[in-house]
DNA sequence: TTCTCGCCGTAC
DNA sequence: GACGTACGGCGAGAAT
């Protein structure tokens, strides 16, 4: 996050505001049918951005209608654009008598644009060593950012450009925008750019001449017919470069040296306000207006936060904090991954409404703060509040700082208080429990989180067995993450180029093909170009439709239809092909760590609503398996020289799961003599012995077993299997009276749920499930069929976490060469060096199948190998 | 050009 | 209407 110091001087882009508030919003009109929409959003925008950085200085500068030295320069410049509309043109005349009204600076300066006027205040702001803020939504001014003087702030995601998210977004620094821009062109302002050149190109070329200078000088080098392109239009290039470029230098009649009066805020001219409000029918505003001044007092929350600056500041804070036994931190750093984030400050609270700001700078240099720290972060006996540990563990790392004593993570808490109650970020949560919307303030953070704390606690300590829940399993996993999110997973990249080789041919051929049977070319990645063939021009009878009304293409469809024709087969052979490529065999390569040469995922703790991990960036429990080209995927998946990949798999967990909640005795026996489930389950619904059972018996079971976990009706089986309702009507019968045990478990799940308004796994973590009680039948159907799945979803979580916590106790403990490099629901994936492997399984097998003793016993399967396919 | 939504398809 | 929990790619249309 960029820190922005206190009241920075502030430039307003008028155009960039007035396009936006203009579009984003339902047109307005006052009783009159005047428009107002406009008006409305620039002058909503203008308090939002004036409230959160509080400026002393600013201005708002608008174009003027004249043409300037571009159009002088290139005849076609902004000759694209539409005439404004006369219900915005309308507007201008009464915004600017506003925003004057507001006290604030206003310049509309013929013959100079608009964007030249910012580049020329922000170089004098920056000469008189102001902090510049602009706020615009042109991506143009980039070009000016500098860590040191000026940042931007997006109009229309409000967020900040400094230096690195420049790089980031761009790919080039701010010294660079500019020969990018001039070699892709702006569409926006009819600068053509390099035909064929767009930022991909841009950016090559930058990487590897440094400048557009050294570009020109050595486009000969340049192959194909892009560096025809470039050789031809070598002449034009000085000249789009003159056009993007932003003019730092242009004459004004107000200078910041000599006006400085000019551009500070005036007190706003309440009457002129109020007969512009009444004009314009903005009554909350009015109101506002006309209340009496409020009484400044002391808000409840209103923090006292400090930012150190110097080492006597810091000494003395140190002093503080080591007689603190329980404190909140925050580290603040260069970059939302993990990987490549480098901490550029901490913030700390030890009361709810006292923060302070340890900003690394040329006194308190990062590695002099750090080591002083150290002790104190290291130390398990100062017990730490936090929001999201994981993080803050994972970036002190990179700086070898070994952080303990992580006892309170107000994500965790707030996730085992309530799963579903929307989402767990500090922001979410600041404004859902504590009514305060956060703001770029660094040092806040760690006192929210100490605040959220106190809200949160109390409540979780409500339910023993959802804080035993918080305290043995949420918080010790965290450091298990951290550990397998920064080891990764080692990928070979050949492997996957040369299936990208593979499928691209067959792709290339199932096209041809199935161009041939439509007779026309389309994009067969569009469903509502498919559907368009198949439905209408083929005439192919709609098997099903999407919730919006229009023909389903989905698989089940295609399966449907490809009984009678030949077309949809192609097309699913199409789609599974390319899904492969473009999810997995084309994203998989560019996640990896160019350090590592592994991929470092992120496992989300707090997402879903069952106690279930989830994983991004890129999801690595989503790896295909079930057909053979997408389990070749998972060989790209390798060890390290010397070692293996080992998978243990939880066999048939939920089942068990169920067999153990149900206290289903067929169910259990079947377990117990370590039977097939499915061949089982088969045997007893068709009174046959189990070797008489057939394929198609056996998987019929098996869509009963998987179905009844998921609350699938009776209607949906019959889908399922292709058979009647009737048919499967009796089988769920037979099933019933096979296992009736299942049957007064699933009623006494959805009583129960009902009675209490949430569902719980042996271990006690909680759903709620406030939609039970909804009116609309289909709403309270969905949350049955949630509450019967939660407990054996939710246990089954449970019970590998407590597995890999255990692991990982013993892998640090002993230092093993034994890495966690993956989960995946039911599974755990290691990287072991080969010396250990023989002892390794027995122990992890041992581990996961004792971690909870239930009455059907946990099995796990073991698979070694070179790569995670071989090692199933 | 960027964002959001619908559709679809992977996994367990 | 009809099978639970996730994430993400692509296309299309809206907003910019």
């Amino acid at each position: 996050m960029a820190i922005i110091p206190d009241t920075p001087f502030v430039l307003v882009d008028g155009s960039s505001y007035l396009f936006r508030a203009y579009h984003a919003l339902p047109p307005l009109t006052n009783s009159k049918g005047q428009p107002t929409g406009a008006i409305y959003g620039v002058i909503n925008m203008l308090k939002k951005i004036m409230g959160e950085y509080k400026p002393q200085h600013m201005a708002m500068v608008f174009d003027s209608k004249e043409k300037n030295f571009r159009h002088a320069l290139y005849e076609p410049y902004k000759a694209n654009r539409v005439v404004m509309p006369d219900e915005l043109q309308c507007q201008i005349a009464p915004l600017h008598a506003l925003i004057k009204a507001m006290g604030i600076p206003l310049i509309i300066m013929p013959g100079v644009e608009a964007d030249d006027v910012i580049g020329t205040l922000a170089k004098q702001a920056t000469t008189a060593g102001l902090f510049t803020l602009i706020s615009t939504g042109d991506k143009d001014f980039t070009q000016l950012v500098s860590d040191e003087h000026l940042v931007l702030i997006n109009t229309m995601s409000n967020t900040i450009y400094n230096k690195e998210q420049v790089i980031k977004k761009f790919e080039v620094p701010p010294e660079l925008m500019i020969d990018y821009l001039s070699l892709i062109g702006d569409s926006v302002d009819n600068i053509p750019g390099i035909p064929k050149v767009g930022p991909k190109t841009a950016v090559k070329w930058l990487h590897s001449y440094q400048s557009l200078d050294n570009l020109i000088q050595h486009a000969d080098e340049i192959t194909g017919k892009v560096g025809q392109y470039l050789r031809d239009n070598l002449s034009l290039l000085p000249l789009y470069k003159e056009l993007v470029t932003i003019k730092t230098d242009v004459k004004l009649n107000v200078s910041l040296q000599d006006d400085l009066e000019f551009f500070t805020l005036k007190n706003p001219d309440k009457e002129a306000l109020k007969e512009l409000y009444t004009e314009l029918e903005f009554k909350t505003w009015l109101q506002i207006l006309n209340k009496p001044a409020p009484i400044v007092t002391t808000h409840s929350r209103a923090p006292h936060y400090e930012t150190l600056s110097t080492q006597s500041q810091f000494e003395h804070w140190l002093l503080i904090l080591q007689k603190t036994p329980l404190f909140a931190f925050n580290t603040h750093t260069t970059d939302v991954h993990y990987m490549s984030a480098e901490v550029v400050g901490i913030s700390f609270a030890t009361t709810q409404h006292q923060a302070t700001y340890v900003s690394f700078n040329d006194q308190l240099p990062r590695d002099f703060v750090l080591e002083k720290l150290k002790p104190l972060l290291e130390d398990p006996a100062k017990l730490k509040i936090g929001h999201n540990f994981k993080y803050d563990l994972e970036v002190l790392a990179n700086h070898n700082i070994h952080l303990n004593g992580i006892t309170y993570d107000t994500l965790l808490e707030s996730y085992i208080v309530n799963s579903t109650a929307g989402l767990h970020t500090l922001e979410a949560l600041s404004k859902r429990l504590l009514h305060y919307q956060t703001t770029p303030e660094v040092a806040e953070r760690a006192a929210l989180a100490l605040q959220l704390h106190d809200i949160l606690w109390p409540d979780l300590c409500a339910s023993p067995k959802q804080q035993h829940v918080f305290q043995t399993i949420e918080m010790p996993l965290i450091r298990v993450l951290a550990r397998m999110e920064r080891t990764g997973v080692l990928i070979d990249v050949p492997t996957l180029q040369h299936q990208g080789i593979v499928l691209e041919k067959r792709i290339h051929e199932l096209e041809t093909d199935i161009f041939s049977y439509a007779d026309q070319t389309f994009n067969i990645n569009s469903p509502q170009q498919l559907q368009e063939i198949l439905f209408t021009k083929l005439g192919f009878p709609t098997v099903e439709k999407t919730p919006t009304g229009q023909p389903s293409t989905s698989e089940s469809v295609l399966q449907e239809l490809a009984l009678t024709y030949p077309l949809p087969k192609l097309i699913l052979e199409y789609r599974s092909m390319t899904k492969l490529k473009s999810t997995y065999i084309d994203a998989l390569p560019i996640q990896i760590n160019s350090q590592t040469g592994r991929i470092h995922t992120s496992y989300q703790q707090a997402i879903t609503t069952t106690g279930r991990l989830s994983c991004t960036h890129p999801n690595l429990q989503n790896i295909p398996i079930r057909s053979i080209e997408g389990r070749k995927i998972r060989s790209a998946f390798i060890a390290s020289s010397g070692k293996k990949i080992v998978s243990a798999d939880y066999s048939q967990m939920e089942l068990r799961i169920m067999a153990h909640l149900a206290e289903d005795s067929g169910l259990q026996h079947a377990f117990a003599q370590g039977m097939d489930i499915h061949t089982s389950t088969a045997s007893g619904i068709f009174g046959i012995p189990m070797s008489q059972v057939t394929t198609q018996q056996r998987s019929e079971a098996k869509a009963i077993n998987f179905g009844l976990m998921y609350g699938m009706s009776v209607f949906g089986l019959a889908k399922q299997l292709g058979i009647a309702q009737k048919e499967a009507q009796k089988t769920v019968e037979r099933y019933f009276s096979c296992f009736p045990g299942v049957k007064i478990f699933m009623e006494k799940t959805k009583h129960e749920a009902f009675e209490l308004g949430y569902v719980e796994t042996i271990m006690g973590r909680r759903l709620y499930l406030p939609e039970l009680k909804s009116h609309n039948m289909s709403i309270r159907r969905g949350a049955e069929r949630a509450a019967i799945n939660a407990p054996m979803q939710g246990t089954n979580a449970d019970i590998i976490k407590l597995a890999m916590i255990q692991i990982d106790e013993w892998i640090t403990t002993e230092q093993l060469d034994i890495h966690m490099v993956m989960q995946v629901h039911d599974e755990l994936v290691f990287e072991i060096h080969e010396s250990l492997l023989d002892s390794a399984v027995a122990k992890i097998q041992k581990i996961m199948e004792n971690v909870i003793q239930l009455s059907v016993k946990l099995e796990v399967n073991i698979g070694i190998g070179d790569n995670w396919e071989a090692a199933h």
